[in-house]
DNA sequence: TTAGGGTTAG
């Protein structure tokens, strides 16, 4: 960081052309405030800003939800007499898409289009997955069938994005007629074709589909990626296949495939599941010796179903180590392990997880309060206001 | 080598 900070400076003290691309890898390195210090420095040294700069820093802020200084932003490039064009404008579809707000996605579409900056295929797909998200699948069919009125032939990413918007909405069978369409409008299926097709349909419980679909990539010159494995692997766990998961772990690897941290955290979360604790430890243990650094998630995913298993104080070395690591335990982390003990009926223990939870700043969530409500009525306790004090 | 779109666990 420090370096990239030594190069930024020695780029604006020296008033090289490159400073956007600085601009640019500061807001992909998640350093939108240095971003926006390094603008105001070439603004003071004279250099004006382009559209790309700005463009840049606002897809920085919009990422990182700093919706404010996006707006001011914009408010800035007007005053500098800068035409937002049309990936500006893309820009902000995306982010209001992201957030669920079509709405307003559509009236920055009716804005585009009064300045006479007509949407391209970008701004469509954006809109495609932006309706999928809030499950307006109808609208992004016809947003995809309109396209070709309007000039634009939608691409194996359009299809993509409603074949996605489909399956996320429980709707494999539209998915899948959409899936068969892609060669009859001349165009090739990409492995996220592919990957998204399979998770569509494990995620419908069709496991066999699902698995004869990956099979049948190679018919199309399509190797599967790690993306594909780990979706493929996720499917079978979720089926508790875990023994046929295990050796699709080895046929990944067999084909130059590296498993990732995802990929052992669908292992592990599926031997959880299949209450098979104890493998699932000792693989999460051989983490370090693949060069994998265990994150939040994953020990969550362990130290519940220690906790669910009743193996209290392993649980709680784990939750030492994990903070050791400099892996601090999250809200979801105490949930699940209070859960878990509230399973086996551990009140007490659930008990001390939930004061070190509250010392920690966090708070139970719905699940855990009812578990808890319920365990106590069992134990003839009753819920009351702090005036009283009888077997409250 | 100046900015934009699609897929995976919990």
């Amino acid at each position: 960081m420090k370096k990239m900070r030594v190069f930024a400076m020695a780029v604006i003290s020296r008033g090289f052309a490159a400073n956007t691309r600085v601009i640019d890898s500061l807001c992909k390195d998640r350093m939108v405030g240095d971003a926006l210090q390094l603008l105001a420095k070439m603004i003071d040294k004279g250099i004006s800003p382009d559209i790309v700069t700005y463009s840049s820093i606002l897809r920085g802020l919009c990422n990182f939800g700093r919706w404010k200084e996006a707006k001011d932003l914009i408010t800035k490039m007007v005053d500098h007499k800068i035409s937002l064009n049309v990936i500006t404008f893309n820009i902000l579809v995306d982010a209001f898409c992201k957030e669920g707000l079509v709405k307003e996605a559509e009236d920055v579409v009716e804005i585009m289009m009064q300045r006479n900056i007509l949407p391209d295929v970008v701004t469509y797909n954006t809109l495609v997955d932006g309706y999928s998200l809030v499950g307006q699948t109808d609208k992004a069919r016809k947003l995809l069938d309109s396209m070709p009125g309007k000039g634009l032939k939608p691409s194996i990413i359009s299809y993509n994005s409603l074949i996605n918007g489909y399956c996320k909405n429980g709707k494999v069978e539209e998915a899948w007629g959409l899936f068969l369409e892609v060669p009859r409008k001349g165009l090739d299926y990409h492995v996220v074709t592919y990957n998204t097709m399979v998770q569509g349909l494990f995620g419908a419980g069709r496991c066999a589909d699902g698995l004869k679909l990956f099979k049948d990539m190679h018919t199309h010159q399509l190797i599967p990626d790690l993306v594909t494995y780990n979706i493929l692997l996720n499917g079978l766990c979720m089926k508790k296949q875990i023994d046929e998961a295990f050796c699709f772990l080895h046929i990944m690897e067999e084909q130059g495939v590296n498993p990732d941290i995802t990929t052992y955290g669908i292992l592990i979360h599926g031997l959880c599941k299949d209450e098979k604790v104890e493998i699932a430890r000792n693989l999460f243990n051989s983490l370090p010796c693949k060069g994998l650094r265990p994150n939040v998630q994953l020990y969550t995913i362990i130290i519940g179903s220690l906790c669910q298993e009743g193996q209290v104080e392993e649980a709680k070395c784990l939750l030492v180590e994990m903070e050791k690591s400099g892996c601090a335990p999250n809200s979801v982390t105490y949930n699940v392990c209070i859960q878990g003990l509230l399973k086996r009926k551990l009140l007490s223990e659930a008990k001390a997880f939930l004061d070190e939870m509250c010392r920690q700043g966090f708070s139970p969530d719905a699940t855990v309060v009812s578990m808890l409500l319920d365990q106590l009525q069992d134990k003839g306790w009753r819920y009351c206001s702090s005036e009283s004090t009888d077997n409250c």
